[in-house]
DNA sequence: GTCTATATCCAGATAGAC
DNA sequence: GTCTATCTGGATATAGAC
């Protein structure tokens, strides 16, 4: 009895995730409104009207996407911060590590074109808004901090911290981006090249 | 007689103008097909109706901005190309007139989201992905060719010329961005923060 | 849990009056 | 040149059968 519970669970849980991956795919390269429920239906491989027994809407699927995708990103910020490294040495693990996954990972860089477009559209549903204002933040200020350290024991130059943070973060975005428009055809630069703006 | 005409065509040219450049402010935040004809018509303060005695469509209006953005930012890497300075020198004009471009125009920050937009989606008219094939490439093949040159001379480190191109692009992009989302809230960084990439 | 059929709504586009 | 009224198509969401 309970196993059969679990199961059908576990099935309904798989199921939502296939649906999930499939409408990340389609928000990434189209965006939310030009997506269309039946193509997340049909990349799916069932019909239209299933969709609405596993989520009210289309926004609630947006908002379930761009829920996880800060969650991960602020996760990672968050180990980030703790890791037993010098300043300079979070920099280039964090430089290295999104780059990395960003090249092999077609998710990593779907999530961050819906961030983008999350963020840089007001044409979301408030709730996604919500996340947003808390959560956008974070990864910035987890880098300005780890560079004001960095900046104290001179292992990292004079700039702005907040601008450096600023800038790094959207020179990794902007590689995101590319990645995903791009797909495989287009390799990640040398990690260094962004390392040198902390000199 | 022929005065009226040529204050017709300026009054329509006017009209004409005067839509496109609200169609951009709500293009770049909201998208191509989250903004509605009416949205464009009432934020010009026109009819509905009268945006099809202008445009055939409202992917037309959107396709003539795709081009405008693209004519201005080719054109502007064309003349940088062609000034009488050293490629360092090049570079460092080319950051500091983007960045300050990007912080006093709004026009000049919504042209890269409408950009990064069109170039970042599948759904948007075909006429439009191939102005996109054509013309994409030419910034980043006039600063590798610029990166190439100061690295002849010595005055230019050596990452790879393609990389540091795409790095360079991607970082103002980000910030433009970055702007056009968050408005005047936000002071540019320093310009010396990407030129220290070039080091 | 899944599908088909359908109700409802809304946006794009057209027609025609002024 | 401009507006109002309307047609039409298509997308969201629901209802109900299996």
């Amino acid at each position: 009895m309970a196993r059969n519970q679990d199961l059908n669970q576990k099935m309904r849980d798989q199921r939502k995730e296939q649906i999930l991956s499939n409408a990340l795919a389609l928000f990434a390269t189209r965006g939310l409104s030009a997506t269309k429920i039946s193509d997340i239906a049909s990349a799916s491989g069932v019909s239209q009207g299933l969709i609405y027994h596993y989520f009210r809407s289309k926004e609630e699927v947006f908002v379930e996407l761009v829920r996880t995708a800060f969650e991960r990103l602020n996760n990672a910020c968050r180990e980030l911060e703790k890791l037993p490294l010098s300043p300079r040495e979070k920099i280039r693990r964090a430089t290295e590590g999104l780059l990395h996954n960003i090249e092999e990972s077609k998710d990593a860089s779907r999530y961050y074109l819906v961030i983008t477009q999350a963020t840089a559209s007001e044409a979301i549903p408030e709730e996604a808004k919500a996340i947003i204002d808390g959560e956008r933040m974070l990864p910035y200020e987890v880098m300005k901090h780890i560079i004001e350290e960095g900046q104290a024991d001179g292992s990292i130059g004079n700039h702005d911290a907040s601008d450096l943070s600023l800038v790094f973060w959207t020179s990794i975005k902007g590689l995101a981006i590319h990645r995903a428009v791009h797909g495989t055809k287009f390799k990640m630069p040398d990690p260094e090249i962004i390392m040198s703006m902390f000199v």
